[in-house]
DNA sequence: TGCGTGAGCTAAAGCGCTTGAGTGAAAAGA
DNA sequence: TCTTTTCACTCAAGCGCTTTAGCTCACGCA
């Protein structure tokens, strides 16, 4: 409890073979569950170790080949940005979960940009920081693939479509078409033919293919007023374009937004305009969390496990940290969660 | 652009040596700044390990002992309590500024409670991982001071009390009473009387600061319809505690929570009862963000800036690294920011 | 001329761990 | 009985960096 450091010094193999009786790489044989010693043995240096507390240093075992036993990830988002969210964190935990297990690190940083993102990857890469990364929002034309494949630094992308051009990466992915296409049936049954998609950030994968899939649909059933419009995700934005398209001579009659956080500010705005949901609109966020119970009306939205999503993605990364052949996985496709937020369109 | 890694080779120093026609040694001394070499040379050296892309390998510093050039975060909440929160992610936003500046690394985990918290600070300092960490939600009776001093890892607590008991760590707080008070007298100068607290997590310190503070202004005002109800900060708490204070047969007009969710689930809650805001009720919450300005009315809410709050940590802990004194330093008060949730206490 | 001095550099050890090349003794085979 | 094999273990080098001690040479000074 002194002011300044007692800083008891930690065990080293060297001590666990002195007190064992036997030379340093026995003591490392033994732990890590290498042949060259006797069972014996081993269990006598194992006891030793956890009775000194011993764990191995990371920084040594690095530095003998083994690996910084760490993963890297950044968000590339600026600071303002970040508000409200439940996704990230939510992702981070599930990942978190697996790598505990392996003893493995999270280094985590935030970034401006993709461009300063790159950097952190070189930095860490040339450090010796981290074994692997695990990248998240991934961009219609990203220069990150590239960049890892050429380090060599193995990475799991998340959120990503299949990407042949990279076959050292993984991918993570949820069929965010196959999404797409199953709500505008379900719109287009309850007789919506006006819908307005209020999307996240131009240029993120799983924002284009959205679009590209409503547009898809759009025409495969002769749909000529359904429009994408993109944000910033931000409730502000949200909510401006709620008003714009609404306040259009023949408004949609149904809402889906990108997020929980703008379908949340649009339902104000739309009451804003005198529209009530669902009767004029209905409105449907994609991503589901607990601010879609907190409006009134309930939010009908699209419920994905992203904790679970965390735990795969990090249990791919670890995969390709044994050794194992980069794969593509996808995740279950979203629920559509019926709240009270959709229903019949309006009749004209 | 192979499947198996590539695998560029990190440049080190020896590579820099031989290109530079000078010692290991040389490079180092020119490489830090340290008297030895000169002027010539250390430009030589510098150029030439700029234009080879090095990067000190951080394993090969920390076992030459000059520590892991990373700090530590973890953040004790099992996974589903985890919900929507702006304030987390904004304060990491905020270390990570300043971390990042000196190429410090952000080691991140997130545990189920204290005690497995306290499992990871034991391994990292075992394992040398970190050199020192940044404590979140301190309590009352928390175990991890007397660790982290007893183990000599450098650490800030983010808002705790000043501990006058470990005058090895440092602390960044917030006069959590100091505001309490502002806010009750605020709200007493209006006709509220009857005062509900829908407070967090008991055991927290912030938590208990709040609520012995707000039991100190009513007894000195002798108001005696003034309590405080522990929750989980969960939307669900949230509203079921406002609902019970709100049958009671006389029901406050005056409702602060302890953070955005509660406030937000709360207001809808109110509403269902037949209370309207804030005419029958005013409502504050602690903790402003985006969430408060997506219901109507727009809640009244104390503002603090979380991003700044983890920039002053941060430099507190570097502060801690170089050497410098343990030091308790006060972020300022939140401000109540008024918007639409708080009025005139009705009259009976 | 000799000698101390300091600037500028090199050699080598050490941090904690892994690992391939020994070593010595016991067990197995001829 | 002697060789070969196997087993259990030790030695020593090496990972990339820091750091201490030491070495060399030019310079200043008596």
């Amino acid at each position: 409890m002194s002011a300044k450091r007692p800083a008891a010094r930690r065990p080293t193999m060297k001590d666990i073979a002195r007190r064992a009786g036997v030379s340093e790489s026995a003591v490392s044989f033994a732990l890590n569950d290498r042949p060259g010693v006797s069972e014996v043995t081993r269990d006598r240096v194992r006891r030793v170790a956890e009775q000194l507390g011993w764990r191995p240093s990371t920084a040594a075992r690095a530095l003998s080949g083994e690996g910084a036993a760490t993963v890297g990830f950044v968000l590339a988002r600026p600071a303002h940005t970040l508000g409200v969210d439940s996704f990230f964190l939510q992702l981070v935990s599930g990942i978190q979960e697996v790598l505990a297990r392996r003893h493995l690190g999270l280094l985590f940083q935030v970034a401006e940009d993709v461009e300063e993102e790159c950097g952190v990857y070189r930095r860490w890469w040339a450090e010796h920081r981290v074994d692997g990364v695990l990248v998240v929002d991934p961009r219609t034309d990203d220069p990150r693939p590239d960049l890892l494949d050429g380090l060599g630094l193995p990475a799991v992308v998340i959120g990503g479509a299949p990407d042949e051009r990279h076959p050292g990466l993984s991918t993570v992915w949820a069929d965010d078409a196959g999404a797409m296409t199953a709500l505008v049936d379900g719109l287009f049954a309850r007789g919506h033919r006006r819908i307005a998609h209020i999307a996240g950030l131009p240029g993120l994968a799983h924002t284009e293919r959205r679009i590209r899939a409503l547009r898809a649909e759009a025409e495969r059933r002769g749909l000529t007023e359904v429009q994408s419009v993109t944000t910033d995700y931000s409730d502000a934005e949200g909510a401006a374009v709620t008003r714009r398209v609404l306040e259009a001579p023949a408004p949609p009659t149904a809402l889906v937004y990108d997020n929980d956080v703008m379908a949340v500010a649009g339902v104000a705005a739309a009451a804003g305009l005198g529209f009530s949901v669902p009767s004029d609109v209905s409105v449907v966020a994609w991503e589901d969390s607990a601010l879609c119970r907190m409006v009134k009306p309930w939010l009908s939205a699209l419920s994905r496990d992203s904790v679970e999503f965390g735990r795969t993605a990090a249990t791919e990364l670890t995969a390709l940290l044994d050794g194992g052949p980069a794969r593509t996985v996808r995740v279950p496709v979203p629920r559509l969660i019926e709240r009270d937020s959709t229903g019949p369109a309006r009749r004209a």
